[in-house]
DNA sequence: CCCAGTCAGTCAATGCCTGTACTAAATCGT
DNA sequence: ACGATTTAGTACAGGCATTGACTGACTGGG
């Protein structure tokens, strides 16, 4: 161990009074979902006029959304040698056919550098090939290799049992409601005041 | 533009045929939200035996958590000059007190080794201070500052209103089937098939 | 009491992703 | 027809996150 505690003038009493949050033993047991239950009512506790509900929402979306990612990425594209991010523009390509670059960026939700990086690992390893846009000399046109779209399809086929995995916790009618419920927010994530990339 | 297309020998026919997917001009038009049911379409017809339901789910799941969290972080973190990652481990030492890193790694879902790396600059900034645990010299235990907590809060009430902006397409009604369908898939993710950090 | 095994935190290597700046190509207004 | 503006892709610097290896500290069985 190597680093040194924080100097002491530099905290004063950061440890000497209860503090923001006395220590709760239990806490310790909670894990990253159980987390977050404990966590809303607390600040609902301390900040009354925050709108807890709202805080519970993003707080269990972002939470289940990243353990979703986690899971597939760790158990389906690593072990196949991908990153969920170079399956996510394989699969736009499989799904949209040949695109521009940027359109690949806004289908998949990534930046222009971010798609232009992994075209770069992805075109070496054989899975996309590129050729300058016909009409646009600026621009390129990507697309599947025929062995990229032949080794994407079961290695899909294995991320899609795992979504359906964790979807089987809920009956199609809840499926469904769900879905409908992303919808209405998927909807709000178009408005104006919303911040997108680019 | 320094890179080269691809060579013609290594893809072949890859630009010659309809291949997988022929273009469609309306994709171009799609939003990062708006591909999701298109795709899941797209890959229902051609692969009729996958989940077509999970797959929308989950899509559409991940894709609004991020644009929640990109909106949410460029209009109130990054301005505030931290880091989601760094607001998420503030938060949690804010809400549960102070505790060791690995329970800070494991109650804000990541691993040891960003924990430590996030507490380093956040130390540095004097938001966070350490000290070698008292029963155990392995471990460190990491709270917030006096300084750190009072600015944490002001942050925190943006992040909410943030929160409650995006929910506000939600009835109360809705609020709570949401949250009720998302614990659901919360326990999921807390069974032993589920893969997580450490 | 001590050695083997475990555990906490850190470091190093690597990869993803962002914002910014740049180059070259297209487009638009006059 | 041409200069000013916009656009597509890329290079670069920097932050964040992961895995894996390592160091030093605890723990429990012989």
């Amino acid at each position: 161990m190597t680093t040194l505690d924080t100097p002491v003038d530099a905290v004063a009493d950061a440890f000497s009074g209860a503090g923001p949050g006395a220590a709760v033993e239990a806490v310790d047991e909670l894990t990253f979902l159980g987390f977050v239950e404990h966590a809303a009512n607390e600040a609902h506790h301390r900040l009354p006029d925050l709108d807890h509900t709202s805080m519970q929402l993003v707080l269990t979306l972002s939470r289940i959304a990243s353990a979703v990612t986690y899971d597939i990425e760790s158990s389906v594209h690593r072990p196949a040698g991908w990153s969920w991010a170079g399956f996510r523009i394989m699969f736009a390509l499989w799904v949209a056919g040949p695109r521009e670059a940027k359109t690949v960026a806004s289908l998949t939700g990534m930046s222009r550098a971010a798609v232009s990086n992994l075209l770069r690992t992805l075109i070496r390893d054989g899975y996309v090939a590129r050729r300058t846009h016909p009409d646009d000399a600026r621009a390129i046109e990507v697309r599947l290799t025929p062995s990229g779209a032949a080794q994407l399809v079961p290695v899909f086929a294995q991320h899609n049992a795992r979504e359906a995995a964790w979807a089987a916790v809920l009956d199609d009618e809840e499926k469904s409601q769900l879905l409908n419920l992303l919808n209405k927010l998927s909807a709000r994530g178009r408005e104006p005041w919303v911040r997108q990339r680019d």
